[in-house]
DNA sequence: ATGAAAGCGCTAACAC
DNA sequence: GTGTTAGCGCTTTCAT
């Protein structure tokens, strides 16, 4: 039972046979169970299989039968709670298929996106599930190319299967509510760890969301960013702040980013709810507790891990029409104490 | 560009070989550049591979080599943000040595444990980075007679090489503040995601420095827990907080579980710090918000990680010598606001 | 019910 | 510098 020394090696298949005194065919239909074996021959092999202490060899049979029990999951970055529980639930659903899950974290450049994801073509993985994408088209292209079957998980691209979130639908809801409580100066805040295709939609909700209500949406904020998101103006917190009119309430890109506001806004003398109401997106457990409680939209994350897990198993199996698939699930509003009434009345 | 229809495969090296007109070796000599190649040979080879698509099978590869590119990582639940943090190092650190993450999480059951375990042997990963052990020694068994590596990170076992936080000084650091606060009923506080060797540690820390201030440690906390870690006499926060002479302060197992434990006794009107102090175990994001302001241990992530990664790698490379190696990384001690003068004087 | 044989796609001697 | 060859450990017809 101890570790084997390093001169002998893993028993194989042969070693088995010898030992059991049969042919390979015969460990092999024995170790499957699929084809019928008479329970002598198959007693002898299970015995010689205990002995040597015989694993098969997950490389060997995919190699043969070309099919890999892998699936890569590209991820925007595990430490922000909402990814690293998507992530859990996408290795559960995964393994209750018999599949391992391998990840790639934080993509942050395109460059080594590329190269995580050439990883994984090189492991020739069944599919790819997308959390974070930066929209290179190379990616996609490459992995097409390579056959292997893409969905996107909280990535919305028209060229792949995705589930997302309704985050324009969200946004929009998190302005009505605002809107309700009599804020006008409502504005956008985006902060680090952003991926494009979520942040798009979500800006898309506030604004038109904004337009319904005749209220200007001006310039987003930005929290602790180098440089803002491509293609949009945007302005930093301290400056949104200091202006004349200043905002009365911030709509934050998710959960984590939201809590660093509040920090920020709390630490620069100002209340919130009191002075600036706070909505975040995702609903971390961190939002929950009473001293955050902070509303904010759910996300659903069993059913979009779910869907996203069935859609990538029917691409595998083939057993899927050719169409992208684009699914959209709801979020859930959820009030907490982060938002009140607006007290300016200019 | 578009992806491959089902008729048509991947290319391999012979393909790229025929295009070229050269042998697979050669083809093999250019794509790994150690053996020289003549210029032209290389350049019609580059082109034909350019033209196929064709990326190394990796399976292919490691099947030959006998060495995989892959390593396992157990974790203990992904949903905590101190697990996710380390995983995500992990998969940095590994990568940037060549090598795919394969994550195994929240393996709650032995049973699920092993189950998870043999899939590992079975992919024949390089090497398992265990964050979470239910201490079962047949995992162990299995692992070194596959004659795979294993070191505990995060996780303590005299069987296999480890590199932990020295939680019991950490502990002991936590008693001696709050003693020098005043405080002299200080119980300890387990919650879910109990890690055995780790708790034991902790618990082991806690005790001896109450042991040695000659105060009572007494019975352990349990939050939200159905039943106390095996072997342990414990009791429910409810009851312990009922007690004539309730406990001024409590140190919790972990961040998680004393952001739920203010949490609770707030919900049950008691105030923290002023009657009750408490501290965490980690220095998760959370804990460093000013509305939470958590005093706790931090542990050293990027060590942790660092030094299990190297002495893993050293394993696998067989570089390193038989003797099981055992680290500990000091934790450092961040005082917050969850922890404040002994108000009370019996 | 069992065995023989032909690969999966690659690497690594070893020849030329 | 390049080609030939023999496997890595397994699955899978196809015989028997």
């Amino acid at each position: 039972m101890s570790g084997r020394s390093a001169s002998q090696r893993r028993a194989t298949i042969v070693d088995v046979a010898e030992l059991s005194g049969v042919s390979k065919s015969t460990v092999a239909n024995v170790v499957r169970g699929d084809v019928p074996v008479s329970e002598e021959t198959a007693a002898r092999v299970r015995a010689a299989i205990a002995e040597l202490g015989y694993v098969p060899n997950a490389l060997a049979r995919s190699l043969k039968q070309r099919r890999v029990a892998t699936i890569g999951a590209v991820i925007g970055d595990l430490a922000n709670p909402f990814y690293a529980e998507l992530v859990k639930h996408v290795e559960h659903r995964i393994a209750s298929d018999g599949y391992a899950t391998i990840i790639c974290d934080a993509v942050d450049t395109p460059a080594t996106e590329r190269d995580r994801v050439a990883m994984l073509i090189e492991q020739r993985v069944a599919g790819v599930l997308l959390t974070y994408f930066s929209g290179d088209p190379q990616v996609i292209a490459d992995l097409q190319a390579a056959g292997i079957p893409v969905v996107g998980l909280s990535v919305m691209d028209d060229r792949i299967d995705h589930v997302v979130t309704d985050d324009v639908r969200g946004t929009q809801l998190a302005v009505e509510h605002l809107v309700a409580l009599g804020h006008r100066r409502i504005v956008y805040v985006v902060g680090a760890g952003t991926e494009q295709s979520t942040i798009r939609a979500r800006v898309q909700g506030w604004r038109s969301a904004m337009r319904v209500r005749e209220l200007r949406a001006g310039r987003i904020v930005t929290l602790g960013l180098e440089r803002p998101p491509s293609g949009v103006v945007a302005i930093e917190l301290d400056e949104a702040m200091a202006a004349r009119r200043r905002p009365t309430a911030m709509i934050a890109q998710n959960d984590v980013t939201a809590l660093e506001l509040i920090n920020r806004l709390e630490a620069g003398g100002l209340r919130v709810p009191a002075d600036v109401s706070v909505i975040g997106y995702d609903d971390i457990p961190a939002a929950r507790l009473d001293r955050i409680s902070l509303t904010t939209l759910r996300q659903d994350t069993p059913r979009l891990v779910e869907r996203a897990a069935a859609l990538l198993m029917g691409r595998i199996d083939a057993a899927l029409p050719g169409d992208v698939s684009a699914n959209r699930v709801p979020p859930q509003f959820v009030v907490r104490s982060s938002t009140g009434r607006c007290r300016t009345t200019d």
